[in-house]
DNA sequence: CGAAAGATTGATTGCTCTCAACTTTAGTGG
DNA sequence: CCACTAAAGTTGAGAGCAATCAATCTTTCG
Protein backbone atom coordinates (compact mmCIF):
# COMPACT_ATOMS: atom_id res chain seq x y z
CA UNK A 1 0.00 0.00 0.00
CA UNK A 2 1.42 2.90 -0.97
CA UNK A 3 -0.20 7.00 -0.13
CA UNK A 4 -0.55 9.90 -2.23
CA UNK A 5 -1.39 13.56 -1.65
CA UNK A 6 -3.70 13.90 -4.29
CA UNK A 7 -5.10 17.33 -6.19
CA UNK A 8 -8.30 18.61 -4.77
CA UNK A 9 -9.57 18.73 -8.37
CA UNK A 10 -8.79 14.89 -8.13
CA UNK A 11 -10.63 14.30 -5.33
CA UNK A 12 -13.53 16.38 -5.81
CA UNK A 13 -14.21 15.00 -9.66
CA UNK A 14 -14.55 11.45 -7.82
CA UNK A 15 -17.01 13.11 -5.14
CA UNK A 16 -19.09 14.30 -8.38
CA UNK A 17 -19.75 10.52 -9.52
CA UNK A 18 -20.29 9.47 -6.32
CA UNK A 19 -23.86 8.96 -4.90
CA UNK A 20 -23.20 9.36 -1.20
CA UNK A 21 -21.94 12.85 -2.06
CA UNK A 22 -24.92 13.94 -4.16
CA UNK A 23 -26.65 17.41 -3.43
CA UNK A 24 -23.87 18.64 -0.82
CA UNK A 25 -22.84 22.13 -1.80
CA UNK A 26 -19.28 21.89 -3.68
CA UNK A 27 -17.63 24.55 -1.43
CA UNK A 28 -18.23 22.14 1.30
CA UNK A 29 -16.68 19.04 -0.60
CA UNK A 30 -14.07 21.07 -1.78
CA UNK A 31 -13.41 21.64 2.33
CA UNK A 32 -13.72 17.63 2.89
CA UNK A 33 -11.73 17.03 -0.10
CA UNK A 34 -8.83 18.81 1.49
CA UNK A 35 -8.90 16.21 4.24
CA UNK A 36 -8.31 13.08 1.77
CA UNK A 37 -5.54 11.27 0.93
CA UNK A 38 -4.88 8.48 -1.61
CA UNK A 39 -4.33 5.29 -1.14
CA UNK A 40 -2.97 2.65 -3.28
CA UNK A 41 -3.63 -0.91 -3.14
CA UNK A 42 -2.56 -4.10 -5.74
CA UNK A 43 -4.76 -6.85 -6.48
CA UNK A 44 -5.79 -9.05 -3.25
CA UNK A 45 -4.12 -6.42 -0.50
CA UNK A 46 -6.21 -6.67 2.21
CA UNK A 47 -7.21 -3.22 3.46
CA UNK A 48 -9.23 -3.90 6.35
CA UNK A 49 -10.00 -7.17 8.44
CA UNK A 50 -11.73 -7.44 12.03
CA UNK A 51 -8.71 -7.45 14.20
CA UNK A 52 -7.55 -4.17 12.15
CA UNK A 53 -10.50 -1.81 12.26
CA UNK A 54 -10.73 0.97 10.05
CA UNK A 55 -10.68 4.04 11.03
CA UNK A 56 -10.88 6.00 7.41
CA UNK A 57 -13.72 6.78 5.71
CA UNK A 58 -13.20 5.39 2.30
CA UNK A 59 -14.45 5.71 -0.71
CA UNK A 60 -13.50 3.56 -3.98
CA UNK A 61 -11.52 5.67 -6.33
CA UNK A 62 -10.41 2.87 -9.09
CA UNK A 63 -10.36 -0.67 -9.39
CA UNK A 64 -12.53 -2.79 -7.17
CA UNK A 65 -12.38 -3.60 -3.30
CA UNK A 66 -14.32 -6.50 -2.23
CA UNK A 67 -15.91 -6.40 1.27
CA UNK A 68 -16.61 -10.12 2.09
CA UNK A 69 -17.63 -11.94 5.20
CA UNK A 70 -15.91 -15.63 5.90
CA UNK A 71 -17.99 -17.99 7.88
CA UNK A 72 -16.42 -20.38 10.51
CA UNK A 73 -16.10 -23.41 7.74
CA UNK A 74 -13.97 -20.99 5.04
CA UNK A 75 -16.78 -20.09 2.68
CA UNK A 76 -17.14 -16.70 1.83
CA UNK A 77 -19.95 -14.60 0.96
CA UNK A 78 -19.44 -11.62 -0.83
CA UNK A 79 -21.51 -9.25 0.41
CA UNK A 80 -20.15 -5.73 -1.59
CA UNK A 81 -18.10 -5.34 -4.78
CA UNK A 82 -17.03 -1.74 -4.49
CA UNK A 83 -16.29 0.17 -7.46
CA UNK A 84 -15.82 3.50 -8.26
CA UNK A 85 -17.60 6.50 -5.87
CA UNK A 86 -18.85 3.70 -3.20
CA UNK A 87 -17.64 3.46 0.08
CA UNK A 88 -16.66 0.06 1.92
CA UNK A 89 -17.01 0.79 5.69
CA UNK A 90 -19.57 3.22 6.30
CA UNK A 91 -21.20 1.93 9.53
CA UNK A 92 -17.78 1.68 11.43
CA UNK A 93 -16.99 5.44 10.48
CA UNK A 94 -19.84 6.19 13.13
CA UNK A 95 -19.64 3.78 15.49
CA UNK A 96 -16.01 3.49 15.59
CA UNK A 97 -16.58 -0.26 16.54
CA UNK A 98 -14.63 -2.70 14.38
CA UNK A 99 -16.47 -5.38 12.00
CA UNK A 100 -16.03 -8.77 10.95
CA UNK A 101 -15.97 -7.54 7.30
CA UNK A 102 -12.97 -8.47 4.87
CA UNK A 103 -12.16 -5.32 2.67
CA UNK A 104 -9.79 -6.66 -0.03
CA UNK A 105 -8.32 -4.98 -3.09
CA UNK A 106 -9.99 -7.23 -6.06
CA UNK A 107 -8.19 -5.90 -8.79
CA UNK A 108 -5.46 -3.10 -8.56
CA UNK A 109 -7.26 -0.39 -7.00
CA UNK A 110 -6.97 3.59 -5.27
CA UNK A 111 -9.30 4.70 -2.64
CA UNK A 112 -9.79 8.20 -1.20
CA UNK A 113 -9.29 7.89 2.66
CA UNK A 114 -10.78 10.33 5.46
CA UNK A 115 -10.09 10.57 9.08
CA UNK A 116 -12.84 9.12 10.52
CA UNK A 117 -13.40 12.05 13.55
CA UNK A 118 -12.90 14.45 10.79
CA UNK A 119 -15.14 13.26 8.67
CA UNK A 120 -18.29 13.01 11.05
CA UNK A 121 -17.75 16.10 12.04
CA UNK A 122 -18.39 17.15 8.26
CA UNK A 123 -21.15 14.76 8.15
CA UNK A 124 -22.97 16.13 11.11
CA UNK A 125 -22.13 19.68 9.25
CA UNK A 126 -24.06 18.72 5.95
CA UNK A 127 -26.73 16.43 6.90
CA UNK A 128 -27.97 15.64 3.79
CA UNK A 129 -24.60 13.49 3.96
CA UNK A 130 -26.08 11.73 6.32
CA UNK A 131 -29.25 10.86 4.43
CA UNK A 132 -27.17 9.42 1.81
CA UNK A 133 -25.61 7.78 4.44
CA UNK A 134 -28.53 6.19 5.75
CA UNK A 135 -30.25 5.83 2.16
CA UNK A 136 -26.93 3.41 0.74
CA UNK A 137 -27.09 1.89 4.11
CA UNK A 138 -31.07 1.06 3.61
CA UNK A 139 -30.21 -0.40 -0.08
CA UNK A 140 -27.45 -3.07 1.42
CA UNK A 141 -30.02 -4.15 3.86
CA UNK A 142 -32.79 -4.71 1.33
CA UNK A 143 -30.28 -6.21 -1.05
CA UNK A 144 -29.21 -9.16 1.79
CA UNK A 145 -32.70 -9.70 2.79
CA UNK A 146 -33.78 -9.83 -1.51
CA UNK A 147 -30.86 -12.28 -1.37
CA UNK A 148 -32.27 -14.79 1.67
CA UNK A 149 -35.66 -14.81 -0.60
CA UNK A 150 -33.95 -15.67 -3.31
CA UNK A 151 -31.92 -18.59 -1.51
CA UNK A 152 -35.50 -19.83 -0.42
CA UNK A 153 -37.33 -20.26 -3.84
CA UNK A 154 -35.19 -19.60 -6.66
CA UNK A 155 -32.57 -21.81 -8.41
CA UNK A 156 -28.97 -21.76 -8.14
CA UNK A 157 -29.21 -21.17 -12.26
CA UNK A 158 -31.91 -18.24 -11.20
CA UNK A 159 -29.16 -16.57 -8.80
CA UNK A 160 -26.13 -16.89 -10.97
CA UNK A 161 -28.33 -14.99 -13.91
CA UNK A 162 -29.12 -12.09 -11.61
CA UNK A 163 -25.70 -12.08 -10.39
CA UNK A 164 -24.35 -12.02 -13.84
CA UNK A 165 -26.59 -9.04 -15.06
CA UNK A 166 -26.29 -7.00 -11.77
CA UNK A 167 -22.36 -7.45 -12.60
CA UNK A 168 -23.11 -6.32 -16.35
CA UNK A 169 -24.53 -2.80 -15.21
CA UNK A 170 -22.15 -2.47 -12.96
CA UNK A 171 -19.13 -2.87 -15.25
CA UNK A 172 -20.18 -3.50 -18.87
CA UNK A 173 -20.37 -6.55 -21.01
CA UNK A 174 -16.38 -7.92 -20.10
CA UNK A 175 -16.67 -9.35 -16.51
CA UNK A 176 -12.83 -10.38 -14.94
CA UNK A 177 -14.39 -13.05 -12.62
CA UNK A 178 -13.43 -15.92 -11.59
CA UNK A 179 -15.92 -19.01 -11.24
CA UNK A 180 -15.70 -19.01 -7.73
CA UNK A 181 -15.69 -14.99 -7.42
CA UNK A 182 -19.04 -15.27 -9.14
CA UNK A 183 -20.18 -18.69 -6.58
CA UNK A 184 -19.65 -16.14 -3.58
CA UNK A 185 -21.94 -13.70 -5.04
CA UNK A 186 -24.42 -15.85 -5.69
CA UNK A 187 -24.34 -18.54 -2.71
CA UNK A 188 -23.51 -21.68 -4.39
CA UNK A 189 -20.29 -24.14 -5.21
CA UNK A 190 -17.43 -23.16 -7.57
CA UNK A 191 -18.44 -26.00 -9.12
CA UNK A 192 -22.05 -25.51 -9.71
CA UNK A 193 -21.53 -21.92 -11.30
CA UNK A 194 -18.71 -23.39 -13.43
CA UNK A 195 -21.44 -26.30 -14.75
CA UNK A 196 -24.04 -23.53 -15.27
CA UNK A 197 -21.38 -21.22 -16.92
CA UNK A 198 -20.60 -24.55 -19.60
CA UNK A 199 -24.11 -24.72 -19.96
CA UNK A 200 -24.50 -21.01 -20.52
CA UNK A 201 -21.66 -20.91 -22.77
CA UNK A 202 -23.35 -24.05 -24.79
CA UNK A 203 -26.54 -22.03 -25.32
CA UNK A 204 -24.16 -18.87 -27.00
CA UNK A 205 -25.24 -16.87 -23.91
CA UNK A 206 -21.83 -16.01 -22.89
CA UNK A 207 -18.23 -16.63 -23.94
CA UNK A 208 -15.48 -17.44 -21.41
CA UNK A 209 -11.64 -17.29 -21.17
CA UNK A 210 -9.89 -18.18 -17.84
CA UNK A 211 -10.91 -15.19 -15.49
CA UNK A 212 -13.20 -13.65 -17.73
CA UNK A 213 -16.61 -13.43 -18.85
CA UNK A 214 -18.36 -12.15 -21.94
CA UNK A 215 -22.08 -12.01 -22.20
CA UNK A 216 -23.02 -11.79 -25.68
CA UNK A 217 -26.37 -11.75 -25.12
CA UNK A 218 -27.25 -9.38 -22.41
CA UNK A 219 -31.24 -10.30 -22.85
CA UNK A 220 -30.75 -13.26 -22.06
CA UNK A 221 -30.13 -12.49 -18.71
CA UNK A 222 -33.18 -10.42 -17.50
CA UNK A 223 -35.22 -11.76 -15.04
CA UNK A 224 -38.86 -12.73 -16.80
CA UNK A 225 -41.58 -10.13 -16.81
CA UNK A 226 -44.18 -10.88 -13.89
CA UNK A 227 -47.74 -11.69 -15.69
CA UNK A 228 -51.01 -11.30 -14.61
CA UNK A 229 -50.91 -8.61 -11.90
CA UNK B 1 -55.72 1.76 15.14
CA UNK B 2 -56.08 4.39 17.50
CA UNK B 3 -54.29 7.32 18.48
CA UNK B 4 -53.80 8.79 21.95
CA UNK B 5 -51.63 11.56 23.75
CA UNK B 6 -49.15 10.00 26.43
CA UNK B 7 -47.53 11.61 29.26
CA UNK B 8 -44.23 12.72 28.99
CA UNK B 9 -43.28 10.17 31.56
CA UNK B 10 -44.61 7.03 29.72
CA UNK B 11 -42.67 7.94 26.50
CA UNK B 12 -39.57 8.89 28.59
CA UNK B 13 -39.60 5.62 30.48
CA UNK B 14 -39.83 3.95 27.04
CA UNK B 15 -36.87 5.89 25.56
CA UNK B 16 -34.71 5.18 28.76
CA UNK B 17 -35.37 1.26 27.75
CA UNK B 18 -34.77 1.81 23.79
CA UNK B 19 -31.02 1.18 22.68
CA UNK B 20 -31.42 3.43 20.47
CA UNK B 21 -31.97 6.42 22.88
CA UNK B 22 -28.84 5.65 24.87
CA UNK B 23 -26.02 8.47 25.61
CA UNK B 24 -28.75 11.14 24.87
CA UNK B 25 -29.35 14.00 27.11
CA UNK B 26 -32.46 13.53 29.76
CA UNK B 27 -33.72 16.92 29.01
CA UNK B 28 -32.86 16.35 24.91
CA UNK B 29 -34.84 13.26 25.70
CA UNK B 30 -37.88 15.19 27.24
CA UNK B 31 -38.33 17.77 24.34
CA UNK B 32 -38.57 14.53 21.91
CA UNK B 33 -40.90 13.01 24.02
CA UNK B 34 -43.39 15.86 23.75
CA UNK B 35 -43.62 15.39 19.99
CA UNK B 36 -44.92 11.78 20.67
CA UNK B 37 -48.27 10.11 19.66
CA UNK B 38 -49.04 6.36 21.14
CA UNK B 39 -50.56 4.36 18.52
CA UNK B 40 -52.49 1.45 19.44
CA UNK B 41 -53.06 -1.69 17.23
CA UNK B 42 -54.63 -4.66 16.67
CA UNK B 43 -53.17 -8.39 16.36
CA UNK B 44 -52.82 -8.51 12.23
CA UNK B 45 -53.22 -5.05 11.96
CA UNK B 46 -51.19 -3.53 9.25
CA UNK B 47 -49.32 -0.72 10.45
CA UNK B 48 -47.44 0.40 6.84
CA UNK B 49 -46.96 -1.13 3.63
CA UNK B 50 -45.24 -0.38 0.23
CA UNK B 51 -48.25 1.62 -1.32
CA UNK B 52 -48.74 3.28 2.06
CA UNK B 53 -45.98 4.95 2.96
CA UNK B 54 -44.13 6.09 6.32
CA UNK B 55 -43.85 9.56 7.67
CA UNK B 56 -42.87 8.98 11.33
CA UNK B 57 -40.16 7.49 13.62
CA UNK B 58 -42.28 4.90 15.27
CA UNK B 59 -40.88 2.95 18.29
CA UNK B 60 -42.62 -0.36 19.74
CA UNK B 61 -43.66 0.32 23.69
CA UNK B 62 -45.78 -2.99 24.17
CA UNK B 63 -45.89 -5.98 22.06
CA UNK B 64 -44.40 -6.95 18.86
CA UNK B 65 -44.29 -5.66 15.08
CA UNK B 66 -43.09 -8.60 12.08
CA UNK B 67 -41.55 -6.48 9.36
CA UNK B 68 -41.28 -8.80 6.30
CA UNK B 69 -41.44 -8.80 2.86
CA UNK B 70 -42.87 -11.02 0.60
CA UNK B 71 -41.25 -12.77 -2.36
CA UNK B 72 -43.70 -12.81 -6.09
CA UNK B 73 -44.68 -16.18 -5.09
CA UNK B 74 -46.30 -15.20 -1.65
CA UNK B 75 -43.27 -16.61 0.50
CA UNK B 76 -42.89 -14.48 3.56
CA UNK B 77 -39.17 -13.53 4.95
CA UNK B 78 -39.40 -11.92 8.30
CA UNK B 79 -36.54 -9.88 8.94
CA UNK B 80 -37.30 -8.06 12.08
CA UNK B 81 -39.54 -8.55 14.99
CA UNK B 82 -39.35 -5.48 16.69
CA UNK B 83 -40.69 -5.22 20.34
CA UNK B 84 -40.03 -2.57 23.00
CA UNK B 85 -37.70 -0.33 22.46
CA UNK B 86 -36.88 -1.36 19.11
CA UNK B 87 -37.78 1.27 16.21
CA UNK B 88 -39.07 -0.07 12.37
CA UNK B 89 -39.01 1.94 9.95
CA UNK B 90 -35.38 3.66 10.22
CA UNK B 91 -34.01 4.14 6.91
CA UNK B 92 -37.62 5.68 5.30
CA UNK B 93 -37.40 8.42 8.57
CA UNK B 94 -34.11 9.66 6.89
CA UNK B 95 -34.87 9.00 2.96
CA UNK B 96 -38.67 9.39 3.05
CA UNK B 97 -38.62 6.79 0.19
CA UNK B 98 -41.01 4.17 0.45
CA UNK B 99 -39.61 0.75 1.11
CA UNK B 100 -41.44 -2.33 0.04
CA UNK B 101 -41.45 -3.60 3.95
CA UNK B 102 -44.57 -4.92 5.48
CA UNK B 103 -45.05 -4.11 8.98
CA UNK B 104 -47.55 -5.43 11.00
CA UNK B 105 -48.77 -6.20 14.53
CA UNK B 106 -48.01 -9.68 15.84
CA UNK B 107 -49.88 -8.91 18.39
CA UNK B 108 -51.86 -6.26 20.04
CA UNK B 109 -49.38 -3.51 20.36
CA UNK B 110 -48.75 -0.08 20.88
CA UNK B 111 -46.13 2.67 19.55
CA UNK B 112 -44.58 5.66 20.11
CA UNK B 113 -44.62 7.98 16.95
CA UNK B 114 -43.02 11.25 15.90
CA UNK B 115 -43.64 13.08 12.92
CA UNK B 116 -40.57 12.02 10.51
CA UNK B 117 -39.43 15.66 9.75
CA UNK B 118 -39.60 17.21 13.50
CA UNK B 119 -37.27 13.46 14.30
CA UNK B 120 -34.93 14.18 11.56
CA UNK B 121 -34.19 18.12 12.93
CA UNK B 122 -34.01 16.49 16.64
CA UNK B 123 -31.72 13.72 15.25
CA UNK B 124 -29.44 16.45 13.67
CA UNK B 125 -28.77 18.25 16.43
CA UNK B 126 -28.52 14.74 19.12
CA UNK B 127 -25.66 13.77 16.84
CA UNK B 128 -25.53 10.70 19.10
CA UNK B 129 -29.06 9.23 18.35
CA UNK B 130 -27.32 9.29 14.47
CA UNK B 131 -24.84 6.90 15.70
CA UNK B 132 -27.22 4.91 17.51
CA UNK B 133 -29.06 4.27 14.30
CA UNK B 134 -26.31 3.69 12.48
CA UNK B 135 -25.33 1.37 14.35
CA UNK B 136 -28.46 -0.49 14.34
CA UNK B 137 -29.00 -0.29 10.52
CA UNK B 138 -25.36 -2.13 10.57
CA UNK B 139 -26.89 -4.77 13.03
CA UNK B 140 -29.12 -5.21 10.46
CA UNK B 141 -27.14 -5.59 7.96
CA UNK B 142 -24.52 -7.73 9.61
CA UNK B 143 -27.44 -10.15 10.76
CA UNK B 144 -29.19 -10.86 7.24
CA UNK B 145 -25.47 -11.40 5.87
CA UNK B 146 -25.06 -14.03 8.94
CA UNK B 147 -28.43 -15.70 8.09
CA UNK B 148 -27.19 -15.88 4.13
CA UNK B 149 -24.34 -17.51 4.81
CA UNK B 150 -26.45 -19.95 7.71
CA UNK B 151 -28.63 -20.96 4.71
CA UNK B 152 -25.47 -21.74 2.45
CA UNK B 153 -23.96 -23.99 4.88
CA UNK B 154 -26.24 -25.05 8.04
CA UNK B 155 -29.08 -27.15 7.64
CA UNK B 156 -32.76 -26.41 8.47
CA UNK B 157 -32.29 -27.75 11.98
CA UNK B 158 -29.75 -25.85 13.12
CA UNK B 159 -31.31 -22.91 11.37
CA UNK B 160 -34.51 -23.26 13.86
CA UNK B 161 -32.11 -23.83 16.33
CA UNK B 162 -31.11 -20.34 15.57
CA UNK B 163 -34.16 -18.99 15.72
CA UNK B 164 -35.65 -20.43 18.76
CA UNK B 165 -32.68 -19.52 20.78
CA UNK B 166 -32.49 -16.23 19.72
CA UNK B 167 -36.12 -15.76 19.95
CA UNK B 168 -35.54 -16.78 23.51
CA UNK B 169 -33.35 -14.87 24.71
CA UNK B 170 -35.66 -11.22 23.29
CA UNK B 171 -38.90 -13.00 24.79
CA UNK B 172 -37.98 -15.20 27.47
CA UNK B 173 -38.98 -19.55 27.29
CA UNK B 174 -42.74 -19.33 27.18
CA UNK B 175 -43.06 -18.49 23.16
CA UNK B 176 -45.91 -17.40 21.51
CA UNK B 177 -45.33 -18.65 17.87
CA UNK B 178 -46.99 -20.66 15.74
CA UNK B 179 -44.35 -23.47 13.51
CA UNK B 180 -45.40 -20.75 10.37
CA UNK B 181 -43.87 -17.71 12.11
CA UNK B 182 -40.97 -19.98 12.99
CA UNK B 183 -40.80 -21.14 9.64
CA UNK B 184 -40.29 -17.22 7.84
CA UNK B 185 -37.80 -16.17 10.16
CA UNK B 186 -35.67 -19.32 9.83
CA UNK B 187 -36.56 -19.51 6.05
CA UNK B 188 -37.84 -22.60 5.57
CA UNK B 189 -41.34 -24.39 5.23
CA UNK B 190 -44.18 -24.78 7.84
CA UNK B 191 -43.81 -28.67 7.20
CA UNK B 192 -40.02 -28.63 7.93
CA UNK B 193 -40.45 -26.51 10.95
CA UNK B 194 -43.14 -29.12 12.26
CA UNK B 195 -41.35 -31.75 11.63
CA UNK B 196 -38.41 -30.62 13.59
CA UNK B 197 -40.27 -29.06 16.67
CA UNK B 198 -41.82 -32.50 17.04
CA UNK B 199 -38.50 -34.27 17.31
CA UNK B 200 -37.56 -31.63 19.33
CA UNK B 201 -40.58 -32.29 21.60
CA UNK B 202 -39.61 -36.35 21.95
CA UNK B 203 -36.73 -35.32 22.55
CA UNK B 204 -38.15 -33.72 25.59
CA UNK B 205 -36.08 -30.10 24.37
CA UNK B 206 -39.55 -28.29 24.01
CA UNK B 207 -43.23 -28.46 24.72
CA UNK B 208 -45.80 -27.31 22.17
CA UNK B 209 -49.54 -26.02 22.18
CA UNK B 210 -51.29 -24.41 19.76
CA UNK B 211 -49.35 -21.63 18.44
CA UNK B 212 -46.74 -21.64 21.62
CA UNK B 213 -43.81 -23.09 22.47
CA UNK B 214 -42.28 -23.53 25.87
CA UNK B 215 -38.32 -24.28 25.71
CA UNK B 216 -37.57 -26.84 28.34
CA UNK B 217 -33.87 -27.29 27.68
CA UNK B 218 -32.48 -24.15 26.56
CA UNK B 219 -28.74 -25.31 27.11
CA UNK B 220 -29.82 -27.88 23.72
CA UNK B 221 -30.33 -24.31 21.73
CA UNK B 222 -26.91 -22.78 22.66
CA UNK B 223 -24.53 -22.87 19.03
CA UNK B 224 -21.96 -25.51 19.71
CA UNK B 225 -18.28 -23.90 21.05
CA UNK B 226 -15.91 -23.82 18.33
CA UNK B 227 -12.92 -25.95 18.87
CA UNK B 228 -9.23 -26.02 17.88
CA UNK B 229 -8.36 -22.37 17.80
C1' DC C 1 -72.10 -25.82 14.22
C1' DG C 2 -69.34 -24.55 10.34
C1' DA C 3 -65.28 -22.73 8.68
C1' DA C 4 -60.78 -21.32 8.87
C1' DA C 5 -56.30 -21.73 10.73
C1' DG C 6 -53.04 -24.56 12.46
C1' DA C 7 -50.79 -29.11 13.29
C1' DT C 8 -49.34 -33.70 11.69
C1' DT C 9 -47.48 -37.23 8.98
C1' DG C 10 -46.32 -39.83 4.76
C1' DA C 11 -44.40 -40.40 0.22
C1' DT C 12 -41.81 -38.68 -3.48
C1' DT C 13 -38.82 -35.97 -6.21
C1' DG C 14 -34.99 -33.50 -7.56
C1' DC C 15 -31.70 -30.05 -6.97
C1' DT C 16 -27.27 -29.07 -5.58
C1' DC C 17 -23.57 -30.20 -2.65
C1' DT C 18 -19.70 -33.13 -2.07
C1' DC C 19 -15.96 -35.81 -3.41
C1' DA C 20 -12.87 -36.88 -6.84
C1' DA C 21 -9.92 -37.06 -10.76
C1' DC C 22 -8.12 -34.65 -14.40
C1' DT C 23 -6.83 -30.81 -17.76
C1' DT C 24 -5.43 -26.28 -18.82
C1' DT C 25 -3.39 -21.89 -17.93
C1' DA C 26 -0.47 -18.53 -15.79
C1' DG C 27 3.25 -17.27 -13.26
C1' DT C 28 7.85 -17.92 -11.09
C1' DG C 29 12.45 -19.04 -10.18
C1' DG C 30 16.51 -21.33 -11.56
C1' DC D 1 13.75 -20.14 -21.59
C1' DC D 2 12.10 -24.01 -19.49
C1' DA D 3 10.42 -26.69 -15.68
C1' DC D 4 7.60 -26.55 -11.98
C1' DT D 5 3.75 -25.18 -9.21
C1' DA D 6 -0.33 -23.10 -8.00
C1' DA D 7 -4.67 -21.57 -9.49
C1' DA D 8 -8.51 -22.13 -12.31
C1' DG D 9 -11.48 -24.80 -15.04
C1' DT D 10 -13.97 -29.28 -16.21
C1' DT D 11 -16.71 -33.23 -15.74
C1' DG D 12 -18.69 -37.38 -13.55
C1' DA D 13 -20.96 -40.07 -10.02
C1' DG D 14 -23.53 -40.35 -5.90
C1' DA D 15 -25.94 -39.07 -1.83
C1' DG D 16 -28.99 -36.58 0.99
C1' DC D 17 -31.67 -32.83 2.55
C1' DA D 18 -35.62 -30.52 2.37
C1' DA D 19 -39.25 -28.85 -0.68
C1' DT D 20 -43.51 -30.29 -2.54
C1' DC D 21 -47.85 -32.50 -2.74
C1' DA D 22 -51.37 -34.56 -0.28
C1' DA D 23 -54.49 -36.22 3.11
C1' DT D 24 -56.19 -36.03 7.72
C1' DC D 25 -56.92 -34.26 12.24
C1' DT D 26 -57.57 -30.69 15.83
C1' DT D 27 -58.59 -26.35 17.73
C1' DT D 28 -60.54 -21.97 17.87
C1' DC D 29 -63.89 -18.65 17.07
C1' DG D 30 -67.81 -16.27 15.21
Amino acid sequence: MKTFEPSIDRVTSLFDRSPLMQRISPPALKTLASLAVIRQYEKNEILYYAENPCNNFVLVETGMIRVSRYSALGKRLTHLLASSGEAINLVSVFTGKTKENVCEAATDSTVVAIDRKAFLAFAFENTQLVINIVDTLGQAIDGSNQRILEMQEKKVVDRLIRVLHGLSEKFGPHLHFTAMELADLASTTTESALRILGDMRQRGIIEKGRGQIHILKPEALMPPEIDGF
